[in-house]
DNA sequence: CGATTTTGACCAGCGC
DNA sequence: GCGCTGGTCAAAATCG
């Protein structure tokens, strides 16, 4: 299974998929990986947990965007997981990029340099990295964690919790020791693409867990904590994968889209772009369920051969169960469903990293004291923090221990 | 019946 | 100005 996850710019220069690649070669070279590959997990979901909440309550450009696949990203530190298993590490790179990159090749400079984060879990230190030259305005500062997937219960799913990313402080640092991307700001058709992506994006490049036994024209949607709605699919121009469209169907009226595609550099690569923001908390068990899609609405189907108990719909995490079941479903479907999300059978190799997460319980645990460490929060948006800063997914885990 | 997915059409921006 | 491409809309189909 691919280990790369990547939360980048979206406004790259070029092909997304090459910058991840291009990404994962950097890291590589940037950061002895290796070096971290033998530290022991116990390096730290507490500590991560601590510098997560650290994060998160003293603010970061990213609060504001709730989606719990992107705002755990926010942060400052370079925390690492590493796998317990050094044949099979996962390691999540986040990092943050200041620079900003336009799709088209057009820088877009209404959008703050910070805005952005990039998420990247390079493939073992094994693995040969390609010698990719980076982009420019290529992040320099990065968090390094190991992610483990979730199995076949819950694929792709950044463990929110246990990112850790720079904080804005140091995508500033790097926007303006960057050399490159002032010169992009130019060209007056900038400006027409500066609005059509005058919104802030975000990129998440994750392993497309059913690459390997979803169907031919599937697609694996990673589920994150929100209710998305499907409103489209489009061929994409040098890519054989189709790009799909999605809305936040959490909560009416919130403008919170992204996109889904495969890389066409790596088909086991999926390239989800985050626009806007959702202007609401993250799905309760109620609206969770209300902005559930259809297949998230079956539950009992979902976990039919799950250990877990019942139908969950008390947690976002839950949320996001149902739509990796949803994926699972759709493989039974006669009706072909392009993009769905599947949970692909667990690699031998990462049944260890099973461990991995079942140790998430005590993560939470952790979370639990951190919050009241960090004091309570009674205040409307005190509240909304702590929704944020609680990573939803560790409810998963919980729910979900017997995976 | 309500919500979601599918899919063709439409629109806007960009390159030539 | 035209064509290409990406993003969105909306009607029909689908599902529970």
């Amino acid at each position: 299974m691919s280990s790369v996850f990547g939360l980048q710019m979206e406004n790259y220069q070029g092909d997304l998929s090459d910058l991840v690649q291009a990404s994962a070669a950097q890291q590589s070279d940037m950061f002895p990986w290796q070096e971290f590959t033998s530290d022991p997990l116990s390096f730290s979901l507490s500590a991560a947990a601590m510098e997560y909440h650290r994060i998160n309550d003293f603010g970061d450009p990213f609060s504001t965007m709730r989606d719990p696949l992107l705002h755990e990203l926010n942060g400052s530190s370079s925390s690492y997981f590493s796998s317990p298993n050094s044949t099979n590490d996962h390691h999540l790179i986040i990092i943050e990029d200041t620079s900003s990159f336009s799709a088209s090749g057009h820088d877009d400079t209404t959008s703050p340099c910070n805005i952005f984060s990039r998420v990247q879990i390079s493939h073992g230190h094994n693995s040969s990295p390609r010698p990719v030259q980076p982009p420019p305005c290529y992040p320099q500062v990065m968090a390094a964690a190991c992610v483990s997937p979730r199995g076949h219960k819950a694929p792709a799913v950044l463990p929110s919790g246990m990112l850790n990313v720079n904080t804005s402080k140091g995508c500033l640092i790097d926007n303006t020791t960057a050399s490159v991307p002032v010169q992009q700001i130019s060209s007056p058709r900038n400006l027409g693409i500066k609005r059509r992506n005058s919104q802030a994006k975000k990129v998440v490049c994750i392993p497309a867990p059913a690459a390997a036994n979803s169907r031919s024209s599937g697609e694996v949607v990673p589920s994150d904590l929100w209710a998305w709605r499907k409103y489209g699919q489009k061929p994409i121009k040098g890519s054989p994968y189709p790009r799909g469209y999605y809305r936040c169907s959490s909560s009416k009226g919130c403008s919170a889209r992204k996109q889904v595609e495969r890389s066409r550099t790596d088909p086991n690569m999926l390239v989800i772009t985050y626009t806007s923001e959702h202007n609401h908390p993250w799905p309760t068990q109620i609206n969770a369920l209300a902005g559930s899609t259809r297949s998230q609405s079956q539950p009992s189907k979902a976990h039919a051969s799950s250990t877990s108990s019942g139908p969950k719909i008390d947690s976002p995490s839950n949320s996001q169960a149902q739509n990796t079941a949803k994926e699972t479903n759709s493989n039974n479907d006669t009706k072909s469903t392009p993009v769905k999300e599947e949970i692909p059978a667990m690699p031998k190799s990462q049944q260890q990293t099973e461990d991995f997460f079942a140790d998430l319980d005590e993560l939470e645990l952790e979370t639990d004291t951190l919050n009241l460490l960090f004091g309570g929060r009674e205040t409307e948006d005190e509240v909304l923090n702590e929704n944020k800063a609680i990573d939803p997914l560790l409810f998963d885990y919980n729910n979900n221990a017997s995976f």
